[in-house]
DNA sequence: TATAATGATGCAATCGGTTGCACCTGCAAT
DNA sequence: ATTGCAGGTGCAACCGATTGCATCATTATA
């Protein structure tokens, strides 16, 4: 009902008998005006329910108060997760986070970082789309000094130096293949994504070390791309009763697409870990529904986007947009019935 | 590096000869500016990378072009899709989202709510928190005629008219306790939560009007009250090894709570079905990945997401925030093994 | 030919907060 | 008594886009 004007400082000038500039600075603290004056104004200001017009502030400023988020999609419990913690560091240091998701699609992706620019925010953190593989995109911000965080999915592009906060996704593949090979597999299906500069391309590489490592040749067959989420299961297992030699071990690199071949292996028939064993990427909580349950890595979601978000505060702070800092959390693996064929 | 000045309708104006005012009303298509004229305006625009202020415009105008959502939580499956629905249509009108989570607390909702208003939202997508039990303190908002829409969450507040997204909680309760029922269970236990107000009331309010219908007394100690998160399964497990007489069916308000049961119940030496049925809500991933998989409610998220931010758009466009609407989604229960004890 | 009507553009105020500089007061130092 | 200085406060010009009204050039009408 009420659209009653909004109160400006003018208004508490008026009833104050004081200019606008002085009410200006005192609702800041400015040091110029006496104590006095400022606890005057600020109660009054109270009083009329007064609020801080951003735009205003922000047009003469030129400052926006706001960080942006992209993230590949939204509906993952782990990018959710590290929102999460991101949205904890970003609203203590009193800034708006407007968030927005690329759907994994380069265009998306872009489009997102121009309208972010666009509202001019003050710092992005951005995890990449699978089909990014350069980051010149990102110079609309970089070369007006805005600082960029990346997380998680980095990409590949050495060349610029960005902060970035990671894991070691190829030692964490290393780790998994490693841990199969320990439990005797010997023909191991590596299931994951088809772009080399992800995270996924990384576990790949792991994977491939690991292999190599224990003498064991790659073989092409072997190595199954998809888009990894609930239907990966049915498409993989239709390739796998293709293959002439049936895997022993399968390294998913995520857990959903782990959890959902296991389902339909087991349907077909084979026994897990016995026939296949299986280890996946995340430790999501369908890791510990499965049976058996999955052998996976654990990585921390939530302290992932704290530290991101950490990272982009200190260099807002500092004004430091010039010193990358390269985070690189610590994994783990975790394991469970799904790959455990010996007994230690 | 290059800090190079932003460029205004003031530069456009002077390239071109003209007035600030013309090149401001050719870009947004005035009628009075001469179709020719406003060619040149906007190619120059284009040329010379002009980009809108936001801030000056939104000042002039005082609009935001901003949309808020609260949410409980990030971190749920659930939750992430009606994100991922509403940010869809959101960005289609060319609207800003802001997300941020009261992480089940009425405090942060409070707080989200006043942060979100002073930026100024244009208007707001809430689902409530478990603690929400009124609606006042959405009247900051209504009281200046900024439409909300209330999704999933909407509390029982139904003195006040306000425009809502949900489905029948209480029918799907019902629904799935009528269930049970028909597959042979005599005692069900409800696994939920302690809020009446909110979707888990109602669903329990399903459970009580089947039981009661059926002739069944209710038993206050089938009643367990959690927060349905992965921790719920062992929580309640003790609970029912505790009860004299042990359940033969459960209805868990969340697949979260349900799947987690399932699992340490089947540790437990519990055959499901056959010594207890169980059915969940929410239709998520895990539902079809527990073994036996988990019969359920299924509602769609995404579309949620859509029909809200829908809803709120056209109480933007035709202003019409008075009119409240009540949209009621569909759901359905889709049996799986879990809880199916006779064949058909 | 005078005049009204229409089309196209510019002027200047406005949105509300911020800030460099000018100004005033009072008091200490000379 | 004059000068200097610091503490407080106000003036007015921003920030950049929008818009009611005035203005001017054209063209249609009487």
């Amino acid at each position: 009902m009420s659209q009653k004007k909004e109160i400006t400082i003018y208004d508490i000038a008026r009833k104050l008998n004081l200019s606008a500039s002085t009410v200006s600075r005192a609702l800041r603290d400015h040091p110029a005006i006496k104590q006095e004056t400022t606890e005057r104004i600020k109660t009054m200001a109270e009083s009329m329910g007064y609020q801080q017009n951003p735009f205003a502030s922000n047009l003469r400023m030129n400052r926006s108060n706001t960080i942006g988020v992209i993230l590949p999609r939204f509906e993952s419990t782990f990018m959710s997760a590290v929102v999460s913690g991101i949205e904890h560091v970003i609203r203590n240091k009193g800034y708006n986070l407007v968030v927005s998701q690329s759907t994994d699609s380069i265009k998306n992706e872009k489009d997102n970082i121009k309208a972010l620019f666009n509202i001019r925010v003050e710092g992005l953190l951005i995890s990449l789309s699978p089909e990014t593989e350069t980051l010149g995109h990102l110079d609309v911000l970089t070369s007006k000094n805005i600082p960029v965080v990346l997380f998680d999915r980095v990409g590949a592009d050495t060349e610029r130096r960005v902060t970035t906060v990671v894991i070691n996704n190829r030692q964490a593949g290393y780790d998994a293949t490693t841990h199969l090979l320990t439990q005797g597999c010997k023909r191991i299906l590596y299931l994951g994504e088809n772009q080399t500069c992800s995270v996924f391309g990384e576990r790949a590489r792991g994977y491939k070390d690991a292999l190599t490592e224990n003498g064991i040749a790659l073989d092409p067959e072997l190595m199954v791309y998809d888009n990894l989420n609930e239907g990966s299961g049915s498409r993989t297992l239709k390739k796998i009763l293709d293959l002439e030699e049936k895997p022993d071990g399968i390294f998913a690199a995520n857990d959903v697409s782990a959890v959902s071949l296991m389902t339909e292996l087991k349907r077909q028939g084979f026994r897990i870990p016995e026939d296949i064993a299986i280890v996946g990427f995340n430790n999501g909580h369908v890791s510990r529904i499965v049976e058996p349950a999955l052998t996976t890595i654990n990585y921390p979601a939530v302290e992932m986007g704290r530290i991101a978000a950490s990272s982009l505060m200190s260099m807002l702070d500092h004004k430091s947009h010039v010193a990358t800092q390269n985070v690189v959390l610590k994994h783990a693996l975790i394991v469970r019935g799904s790959s455990l064929r010996k007994k230690k």
